[in-house]
DNA sequence: ACCCAGGTGGCCC
DNA sequence: GGGCCACATGGG
């Protein structure tokens, strides 16, 4: 059992997640930093009320008032603190990159990687969010639900970010489609398969550790 | 009336 | 380096 085969088990029980749900790199990067600790219903709609009136591009949440879009961001939760990463994050592009998505993604992976974790807001997991899902680079992310599942699994036992990180880039070919992919399908488990809470670890996990070995993939028909 | 969600930064030791 | 805390809404 390895991550490889994991990955194989997941996309075969779950599908395709074609991640990220957006339609343009800005709105990836809106939502890496809405989603932070907050449920993803509650994301889409701040990003609705931000999309109605207009107002998701980079250009108009640097003009917009800070109250204004407290207000519309508000259902994401932390809204006033999320609000300035938001702020944050274009000052940051408009002082040092000129507005433009393009120039910033063009610079080379690693201190891509550096410059977006200068900004106030943006952490490990976002800045790598942001990394493999709008400028398309190869970086892999972990999240609360990579940490717990492949810690229980016995597949990892690191509680380090950067560690992790690392494990499962040495363990996996260097492929922008697999990071997006992996880490799509490992939310997906986290979130509709085992809620991983202290309670559950034995009914879910012990159930999903079968699975993942190959002793019961016999009840699945779909696909 | 709890508990949690696709984290992060600040503060303390 | 790690442990604790604030940040806040909406759904189970």
């Amino acid at each position: 059992m390895n991550l490889k085969t994991v990955y194989e088990i997941l996309l075969k029980n779950f599908g395709k997640q074609n991640w990220w749900p957006a339609e343009t790199e800005f709105e990836v990067i809106v939502g890496a930093i809405l989603t932070q600790q907050a449920s993803w219903k509650n994301v889409e709609k701040a990003i609705k009320n931000l999309k109605e009136n207009n107002f998701l591009e980079p250009q108009t949440i640097y003009s917009i008032k800070i109250s204004q879009l407290e207000k519309l961001i508000k259902p994401s939760g932390f809204y006033r603190i999320k609000a300035k990463r938001l702020k944050n994050f274009v000052n940051f592009l408009y002082k040092k990159y000129d507005g433009d998505l393009n120039k910033l993604f063009s610079l080379e992976k690693d201190f891509l990687r550096k410059e977006l974790l200068s900004v106030n807001g943006i952490g490990k997991e976002t800045a790598d969010s942001i990394i493999l899902y709008a400028a398309n680079k190869p970086t892999f992310v972990v999240d609360a639900y990579t940490k717990r599942i492949f810690n229980r699994l016995g597949l990892i036992k690191e509680n380090d970010y950067e560690k992790i990180k690392n494990i499962f880039e040495y363990s996996l070919p260097e492929d922008v489609e697999l990071y997006k992919e992996y880490h799509a399908l490992i939310v997906e488990l986290g979130k509709n398969i085992c809620k991983l809470k202290p309670k559950c670890k034995e009914c879910c996990l012990s159930k999903w550790c079968n699975y993942a070995n190959g002793v019961n993939n016999s009840d699945k028909r779909e696909s």
